[in-house]
Parts: structure tokens; sequence; C-alpha cells
DNA sequence: CACGCTTGTCAAAGCGCTTTGGTTGTTGTG
DNA sequence: CACAACAACCAAAGCGCTTTGACAAGCGTG
């Protein structure tokens, strides 16, 4: 219950002193430092957040403000960026709050934020075409990182994001040099940035290798496991099924993969089977089971690391580099063979 | 950048009035608010939280602190928790803050939060046995609501749990109907609370039925997928391997149905396979596409908004019943029938 | 008509911190 | 020795809101 006043006339110092010797100040003596340090310990004193925010005018918060989707989810991807993320908020004593809103209502939530003056900055999660997130925060004059990169521009904001055109490119190349030419891409939304970057990166290893890609293995989805299992027989319903099919997720990779053990069929051998993997902590593509997934890895959690130490910098005002780039690596599993055509 | 002072002087009034009219105090003829609240529009009034935070010492925010699990791990469920309970938290002007912290510093962190000033009150996630935290807040004067519910007592706080032991041992006799009599429980770590109820559910279901519980078929484990799948194959390589396998967890069970599969065993044929499932937004266990799995359900995200009520509640006074018990709903599905020794 | 009650308003005192702009000694320099 | 420079500290003024206590005006009542 002790407030600064309190502990001020405890040690006979003004308040002036305490604070700026528990803040670290070099306007105190080392000797008092000591003495109001140990003080404030004793009486178990912690500043009171509140008032040293009006005080400060910052917040010392972060906000995420998350989207509910068409279907009212939450990306499952979710908790490992915030795991990754809110562990460097506290290392530097910073709040992360977390706003859940429907998608009409978020960009009236960032000005409510700003406002209210909750937050010194905020993350931009997921971002789509079209995306009008940042100019509104420009506008408003809120620093905030976007995980993940517009497709119209890439300039002139901070971004953290996984390179995914070329990630996918060599993915896809990986199945083409097991001579597989029938390739699907099992993808996410083309509304989602990311999605429209793999897609690209997709269909440039088939064009660089002669090939031409075909739209009837080209699905997009939201990425769920059921939507993975169906998208996987819709394929095998058409007269040319894949031999190779990549997906943007694993949790399409789960229901795909699925799918294919469904229709009698062997991942890995009748089916080459890649992912997208985000180092999901509960999916972990353990080598250790010894039936790991082919797959391109980026961890999400260290992309939310990654994300929120390059905001906090930002807001510091330190001249950071802005714009960084993740690269996933290749994962060699038991889910992709040569293709079966070949192999026959 | 409109304040109060401001906009009272615009008005031609005393701060105080403004701020009542604003705040519905009835001490304000409905004329003037009427003028206050339209020129508070019209000037985009919004009050500067972290003031108001310091006038009232309230926060208006409810905390969640998410221990990393021994793998690093947050819960992928806590998704869809947060979706429901920040649905609430919106609608009444709350807040949510988020903190990761390390199992060991969890204790920490909920004194922090108080001593700071920074919460109203708090939800304890995945309560464990020889829980410390219902203690602990309880003695900081922190309102709380735990999800779950102790093992050791029920008494004394308020909680939202699901009806586990009545749960498992429902699920459990929908399979021993069917002839099951080697039915295998793959759990959640038996340090949780809900594993050690479920586990009891199920026991109570198998001796009514006159079956001595198995040990060698009841498996604790953290509920990720390469663990539903290795703990599966280990049951297997037994030498009396289950007909019927209730999972705790979708996610436990979709490792276990790949292994099922990966033996060359059909589900729902050779192995009934049944689950807990939490109507997780990703996995959703959706009967459209015909291949649900026999379930027993109960929404996370509909837990996430009663907690958020409830604690809500709480916090403004209300006398209301602290205790919530969820039933989950039976959903028949395609992984479960007969049992393979009475069929053939 | 005098009294108390209600209604609508306001000035001013916090809430607990940070920060500005002193003030006091002490030390170093020419 | 005088003066500047510095180190260490402090009083007081905010930050922008809520809330207390006072007050003036209007009203019905006996």
């Amino acid at each position: 219950m002790a407030n600064l006043k309190e502990l001020s006339e405890r040690l006979g110092l003004s308040q002036t002193t305490v604070s700026r010797a528990l803040n670290g100040y070099p306007e105190v003596s080392e000797e008092t430092r000591q003495r109001v340090v140990k003080a404030a310990a004793e009486h178990d004193y912690q500043p009171n957040v509140n008032a040293r925010k009006l005080a400060t005018g910052k917040s010392r918060t972060i906000g995420h403000v998350v989207p509910l989707g068409e279907h009212e989810m939450i990306n499952p991807h979710f908790s490992d960026f915030i795991a990754g993320a809110g562990a460097v908020y506290n290392q530097n004593g910073y709040d992360m709050l977390l706003k859940v809103v429907t998608a009409e209502n978020e960009l009236g939530a960032y000005r409510e934020l700003k406002r209210g003056n909750r937050i010194d900055g905020v993350i931009v999660h997921g971002p789509m075409t079209n995306d009008r997130r940042p100019d509104l925060l420009t506008e408003l004059g809120v620093p905030f990182v976007v995980h993940g990169r517009l497709v119209e521009r890439t300039d002139g904001y901070a971004w953290v994001d996984v390179n995914n055109a070329n990630t996918f490119k060599l993915a896809t190349q990986h199945l083409l040099e097991l001579g597989h030419k029938r390739i699907a891409l099992l993808n996410g939304l083309e509304s989602m940035c990311f999605a429209v970057r793999r897609r690209e990166g997709f269909t440039a290893a088939m064009v660089d290798a002669g090939l031409s890609p075909d739209k009837k293995l080209m699905h997009s989805m939201e990425m769920t496991e059921p939507n993975g299992y169906e998208a996987m027989r819709a394929l095998f319903r058409t007269d040319m099924p894949p031999t190779g099919v990549l997906c943007s997720s694993s949790v399409l990779a789960l229901g795909a993969s699925r799918a294919i053990r469904d229709m009698g069929l062997r991942v890995g051998t009748d089916v080459s089977l890649m992912t997208f993997d985000d180092c999901l902590s509960f999916l972990s593509n353990g080598q250790a089971h010894g039936f790991a997934t082919t797959a391109m890895c980026s961890s999400l959690k260290l992309a939310g690391e990654t994300c929120a130490r390059l905001l906090l910098d930002i807001i510091d005002g330190k001249n950071v580099n802005t714009q960084i780039v993740m690269e996933a690596d290749f994962a060699d599993g038991a889910t992709t063979g040569p293709a079966p055509d070949l192999a026959s």
C-alpha cells in the first residue's frame, strides 16, 4: 500500500529524489540510491502504473487488435506469436493489451485505443489486400509493426515477414526435383497478403520449370483441418490428381494427409506432401517421432519476438532497420518421395 | 486532442458537470446533457483512460496470466477462450491485459499486477493440483474466476468448469454400450485438474460396468498431435491393444487417428475413437464434411464468455452464483462403431 | 412568508506519479 | 580569493480525470 509520498517521508527525502533514484537518473548519489532501493524493497513499494502513465503520457502498453474471422475464428497460430511477443514485453516492462474485435470494428478500435491514450504502439496482424490499417495508424501517429507485409507496397512502414515467395518457390522446386509435375497448392485465402506471395512463389517455380500452373490444382481456403481434408478429396475427384501437394499451413496439411490416408493412398509414396510449418508448439513437427512432414519452417514465436523488439525500438526512437525478412528453413521429412509415375 | 478542460470551457460549463453529463450521473439536466454529448461527439472527445484510472483507482482491465508450459507452449485452446472473453470485455468497456510468464514467475506476476493497480480482476487458466494461485489472489484481494476448478476444493472461490467427470463417464459408457471392453484413455497431464476429473469419470464408468480399468491403457501427456500419435502406437505395441480410445482433446485425437491409419487400421471399425471436443475453430468437427469424430463437445469460446461475464459481475459486486458447471453435448460421428471382437 | 427540499451547477481537492526550475554546498580554476 | 561548474537535493507544478462539499435557484408546504 505504500506510495511515493510515504516512502519519501520515511526516508526523509523528497519525492523527486526517490523517484529519480528508482528510475536510474544520474542526479542521485550512489549512496542515497542504495538506501532508497533498499527501503523500496522492504516496503514492497511498486509505483502505481496508472499515475505514471498519466504523468508521462506514455502507457507502456502495446496493443494487439485481433479481428474475428468470417467464421468467428481467431487464428490458432496466434498463441505462438503472442508467446514470443509477450516475453519481449515482459523483459522491457511493457504490457500487452489484447483487443478482440469484429472485422468491421477494427479501424474504430485503433482510433479508440489511440484517443484514450491506451497504447504506445500496435502490432498489425494478418495484413490483407487493400488493408487500410497501416494508413490509418500512420495518420493517427501510432507506431506500428506489421506482421507480414502488404501486397501493394512494402515501403514506408515497419514489417517483419517470412520470405513467402522464395520459400514457396524453394518448396515447389523441391517437389519438382523429385520428379513431380502435377503439384497442387492448398493455400490460405488470397485476401491475406501472405497467400498471394506464396502463390506467386509457387507459380514462379512452375514457370521456371517450363510447366504452366494448373488453376484446378490451386485452392484457397481458410486454413482449417476440415478444409484441408475437403480440398484434398476434391483434388482427387478430378481426372488428373496431383502427385505432389504443397500446403500453406500444418493445419491444412493435417487435413490433407488424413484425406490421403482415407482414400487408401500412402503419404510420401503415392502422394508427396509438403507444408509451410509455423513451428506451432502443439503440432511440433518433431523429428523425434520419426514421421516428420517435409516442410519449410519458420517459427511464429520467433516472429512474435522479432515484431515486439522492433516495435519497442521504434517507440524508443532508435534508428533501426524497419523491414525484417525471415528465411524459412527446409526440413526434410518422410512425407515426400519421388513422383510415382517415374518410380513405377 | 481535446480534453475535459477544453471541452468544458468551450461549453461554458464546469469540468464537473461535463464529466457527470458524460458518465450518466443524474445530477445533470437533460438539456445540458444533450448539449455536452453533442459537443463531445463533435470534438471527438474521448476521456484519457489513464487519468480516469488514476482518479477512480479502477483500471477497467482484466488480467490473463498465461504461463508457458514445460515445453514453452501456450495451450492452443487459448485462442478460442480469449475470443469469447474478449468480446464480453469489449461490450462492457473493459480491456484485456495478457501477460505471458514462465511458470515460476506466475505468482510474482499476480503480485505485480495488483500492486501496480493494473487490473480489477483476473482469470485463472488451467488450474493444477496444489495450485497456489487461488489462495494468493484471495490474500491479495484480487477478484478472480478460475476456468476449471481445483481438485482439492470446489468451494470458496468462483469457477466455470465443464462437468469433466460426468462427461468422461458418459463417453466411456457410450463405448461400453458399443461392446468395447478394452478402452484406452489418452489424457492430459494429471498435474492439470481437469485431467484428474476426467480419469475419475472414465474409471467410474469402467467400474460401474464391472470392468477393472487397466493402467496400461491409461496415458497422460501434454496434449499435442505427436504425443497422441506416439501414445496410440505405444498402445498397439502391447499384447492387448484397445478397441476403443477416448481422447482428452481433438489435438490428441488427430494424432491418434493418424497413428491408427498408419498402422493400417480403420478408424471407427477396427478402433473406435472418441474425443472431448473444445469446439476449436480451426479444427471444427464439422458435421458438414461427413467425417465427424464422435465427441463430447463443449465450446471453449462459450467458456471464455461465461468466465468473463461472471468476473465482471463479481467486480460489480453483484450477488451472483459463482460456480458454473457446463455440460458437454454428445455428438455422434463416424469414428465409433461396435467392438470388433463382437462384430467379427 | 419562511422553511426545508430538490435540482443543477461549480470550485477545488485529490489520485500518485514525473519533471521543471530552482537552491544549496562543494570543488576546481585562473 | 572570486567565480564558474558541478553534484545532490528539493518544492511545486503539472498530467486529465473524478468526486466532495458548497451554493444558488426554484419549488411546494404548512
